[in-house]
DNA sequence: TTGCTCCTCACGTCACGTGAGGTGGC
DNA sequence: TTGCTCCTCACGTCACGTGAGGTGGC
């Protein structure tokens, strides 16, 4: 008389449902060392926990059950190339894991940033301070307020430069980026910003940008860190208000002088609110005092 | 006249399949900007672009499109709380992956030992040398002899001392390692060997070692490194044949001391062939001299 | 007219999960 | 007898994929 044990101590020895052991049974990819021929039942071996884990394990990798089930005829060789092909493949799936990290971490810091924009948030030498700890001569910035902050720098890659033709409208840019993306290996998933060349071209035009600009942590071009003029405004793409006369005009009363390219920020957009006159656009040039 | 992309244009700048598109509209997931109202078709803006590109993100990560679709109400603050919290399952995703890249790899490695003692392979100084790099002055070690040589320290953690009593078959012991596995906080995933306490032991009941021991990278215990008296066989599980006795001739005629654990461990087993005739155990001790 | 795109509808797929209805062992 | 476990069978689920059959624009 041999140990056997039914598929309900099978299953809580190895921790793999029944349902599941019934239905491997079924497709034939693993089966009980023995079925009782008057009531059908199952029966498992002890040493059958060992096969039915390293089981799991491919199946919890996602390998198709059908892949599996080839290992009917298997051999060390077969199992070790088995498993080699396994090792490369989740090698490419926790890059692309940490891709999606990258994404969606990125996305939530722009919406971080969003958020406080709105609520308003003190500066104090041009650092912006903490949430709720207010520092003594620590300055109130509201939503309407223009204001120089120190930012760190930021990845990102840029998509060709755009061309406005008379009359073009502004997305048959944004779709010639988009069509050209897979080509200069630009991520879309990323936030996807404006980039104007300077201050008077964003001025002139502020809502057809030289470039569109994706904020991939790994792209090649840099937002240097340093200090910059910011202001906010609501709204849908391109639609910046007043927001350019009034970074302007901030410049000139506070004798600030700006380099470098503008970018334009949606902090907030369509992933947040799904009214467009919601949208939250972040201004931002180099000063170079 | 506002640009509207038709279904294929959108599905090649978003990279996502026109059918899933459909199935996303149809289950009001992410519907096209607009519809022509005699032939139904579908157009969509750029600017969605940007929507579909966040939803693919969190479907690739799979988060269920119910979910996603909760956020027709969204807001900043309900958006950066979803992507927090799958930051977090991501987190999991990726020590999961680890853990199973862990298991795997640690398998594979156990099946080349095993590949390469059937094969036969060199030791030069109790080092055993690449495949077919055979060194001058080295030994050639066939798969029945027994050798002596340097291992790497492996780490394991080992289930509760196991008590064969009176007649006791040995899966007893095993299903009772497995079923405190949880408890113990085991891995049943990873090559589970068995260990003697000492080589007398071992002599007395080869079949019936005193712990089950799972070769888990983070365990606590640990295979010391340095030299090891290691033979091999083939058999089911705790059928060694003559091997013991192989063992014990060659330290006696060889004038080497023993010391510490046996370890057997079953480097081709289930996984790689159905025949248990075939299994192939190793079965080492440290020497001391 | 031709070739291409678009549509809906129905059914298939994968790996189970969930009852429904019935049997078997202590 | 009772409660628990086991069985099969059918249908549901999730996120599409795959034709089938038909329409629409240049």
């Amino acid at each position: 008389m041999k140990d056997y044990l039914t598929i309900k101590e099978f299953s809580q020895l190895s921790g793999i449902e029944t349902t599941a052991l019934r239905y491997w049974d079924d497709i034939g990819l693993f089966s009980p060392a023995k079925r009782d021929l008057e009531n059908n039942y199952r029966y498992y071996t002890a040493e059958q926990i060992v096969a039915v884990n390293f089981i799991a394990v491919l199946s919890n990798l996602n390998v198709p059950l059908k892949t599996i089930a080839q290992m009917t005829d298997r051999s060390p060789e077969k199992t070790a190339k088995l498993i080699e092909q396994q090792e490369k493949l989740l090698d490419r799936e926790m890059q692309r894991l940490r891709d999606c990290y990258s994404i969606i971490h990125t996305r939530r810091e722009m919406i971080y940033e969003g958020i406080q924009a709105l609520e308003g948030f003190y500066v104090l030498d041009g650092i912006r301070q903490e949430a709720r700890a207010r520092a003594p001569g620590a300055e109130q910035v509201g939503f309407n307020d223009i204001t120089v902050l120190q930012r760190e720098s930021l990845a990102y890659i840029r998509g060709l430069k755009n061309v406005f033709k008379e009359g073009e409208r502004f997305y048959e840019s944004f779709i010639k980026f988009c069509g050209n993306a897979d080509l200069l290996r630009i991520n879309l998933n990323f936030p996807i910003y404006g980039m104007h060349e300077s201050l008077p071209g964003f001025l002139k035009a502020p809502g057809q940008p030289d470039y569109f600009i994706s904020m991939d942590p790994a792209g090649n071009c840099e937002i240097e860190s340093g200090r910059y003029l910011i202001g906010f405004t609501r709204g849908n793409y391109g639609e910046l208000g007043n927001l350019p006369e009034r970074l302007a005009t901030y410049a000139r009363e506070h004798s600030i002088i700006t380099s470098g390219p503008v970018y334009t920020m949606y902090l907030l957009e369509e992933t947040c609110t799904k009214d467009p006159s919601q949208y939250l656009a972040q201004v931002s040039v180099a000063v170079s005092r």
